[in-house]
RNA sequence: GCGGGCGUAGCUCAGUUUGGUUAGAGCGCUGGAUUGUGGCUCCGGAGGCCGUGGGUUCAAGUCCCAUCGUUCGCCCCA
């Protein structure tokens, strides 16, 4: 039986054409995140399984993990996401780092489950946290950076929404306004998340069925149904509106709508899966009818840290999945016409190879990339192998070029040919990548 | 883990309903059209265990079962 030429499921080929992609975007990424100022880490693949026992604990860890023994009988996971991963790290050297720490890194992820659209089993994701801080100066600075990514791939604030909540607003709420205990209030948490997947009837009745007969009798269901209705933070009830988290939302909400980022808006529906989000939490969806959901999104999580037995460390933090992202760029036709890494193609005219080196190690030490092609083949044939590759610039070396020392380069997409000497091909050459960076 | 759609050439697909000679098309690839210059045109060529295994039949790309892959949705999550 033949061997598959298939990637592993829900695994990627990237291809030269799909890592150009992928570096494109990871390095607009690095640019925006190093503007303010983050510092790139990096980790292992593997940790103990325990790091994610200690925290996630339901089914990212029991089915959706990566999980074998290694040779020595320890129980080994491929990391699933990065956030237990950095919070040791902080934690490892707790005392002795600078905060407030800004850090990023993009690392591969696993998850065991169906590969569908914008979700496979292996995918890279953008982590940026900030360690130290435990104002909203974190949640702002964090937002904007998330904002700026996608503005830097040329993403417009008609095109995505960034919706705020706070989990300590949620459990006020739920203690203190509606009176439900823990079983109760992590039910209607997993409710509130799925209430735009299913029919506002269906829902009320799920919710109903959450209470017990006297919460229902004091009418709890309509009462939690018309709060999150609430679009604005000034129009919550009375008895919630003066809790310091929805301040709290508020301040954010001002600071980033004064900073143009206007598409942030309050949306009590956000609630985030994670159980180790601890207060102010967001999550950025796209607008795209083909693409409406959730892209991203991140929050406060300041006990995570504190886990590995130190003090705690205020955290605030996202993770942007390039997957995700993907979808968004192409749905909104952003990504744009990527260029080769190579910047000439060397096409041959007879047997010259030997006698042309030393003119090709002239443009490399010049710092032109050049490709030669050394098939022996016609022209013709070469500078269709150049135009296939994406190489934007020909460059023709023949007996009479090399003996009066002008060369043709030939613009590939204009076909426009000119003879110049090679320090001048060079500059032009790296005039045309400058152009496009 | 659950349910639906789909697997035929590198790609997009026709052919499957009603089993029947050597399985087709377009694009792509490749060679050529007076031996130094792409995209147009013309001529030629390569490339398919019809996803895989089993079954029914005189006969299977076509019918049945299983399996793998892929895709959409659910659970979960983002």
């Amino acid at each position: 039986m033949a061997l598959s030429t298939q990637p592993y499921k829900g695994a990627r080929d990237f291809y030269p054409e799909d890592k150009r992609i992928q570096k494109y975007m990871f390095s607009t990424m690095r640019n925006v995140v190093e503007r303010f100022g983050y510092e790139e880490y990096d980790a292992p693949v593997l940790e103990p399984i325990e790091l994610y026992l200690a925290k996630t604990g339901d089914e990212i860890v029991h089915e959706q993990t990566y999980v074998f023994e290694d040779r020595g009988g320890r129980t080994v996971a491929i990391r699933p996401e990065m956030t237990p991963t950095v919070s040791r790290m902080v934690a490892g050297r707790r005392q002795e780092l600078a905060y407030p720490a800004r850090w990023y890194s993009i690392p591969n992820l696993w998850r065991y489950e169906r590969p569908q659209r914008g979700r496979l089993r292996e995918h890279w994701q953008l982590n940026v946290d900030i360690f130290g801080l435990d104002n909203l100066t974190a949640e702002t600075e964090v937002i904007q950076v998330a904002d700026d990514i996608l503005r830097a791939f040329g993403a417009t604030h008609d095109m995505y929404v960034i919706k705020l909540n706070s989990r300590k607003l949620m459990d006020h709420i739920m203690n203190s306004y509606l009176g439900v205990n823990q079983v109760q209030a992590h039910t209607l948490a997993k409710l509130i998340d799925r209430m735009h997947k299913m029919p506002a009837e269906e829902f009320s009745a799920e919710v109903d069925a959450v209470f017990a007969p006297t919460q229902r009798e004091a009418g709890a269901a309509n009462k939690l149904i018309g709060l999150l209705k609430t679009k604005q933070l000034e129009h919550l009830p009375e008895a919630i509106r003066h809790h310091a988290s929805v301040k709290d939302l508020q301040k954010l909400l001002d600071t980033l709508h004064d900073m143009h980022i206007t598409n942030a808006v309050f949306d009590m529906t956000v609630m985030r899966g994670f159980d180790y989000y601890t207060d102010i939490v967001f999550e950025v969806f796209d607008k795209h009818p083909d693409n409406n959901r959730s892209m991203f999104g991140g929050g406060r999580y300041d006990g995570l840290v504190g886990l590995f037995g130190v003090e705690p460390v205020p955290t605030v933090g996202f993770g942007m999945g390039d997957v995700t992202l993907q979808n968004f760029l192409e749905g909104h036709d952003l990504l744009p016409k990527l260029r080769a890494e190579t910047d000439v193609y060397v096409v041959l005219i007879g047997d010259i190879y030997d006698k042309a080196l030393h003119t090709i190690r002239s443009l490399r030490d010049m710092g032109a990339n050049v490709a030669v092609d050394t098939t022996g083949r016609k022209p013709d044939k070469q500078i269709k192998t150049a135009v296939k590759k994406g190489i934007h610039y020909a460059m023709f070396i023949g007996e009479k070029e090399l003996k009066d020392e002008q060369f043709e380069i030939r613009n590939l997409l204009t076909g426009v040919a000119e003879r110049h000497s090679l320090s001048r091909i060079v500059s032009i050459v790296k005039d045309y990548r400058i152009e496009e960076e």
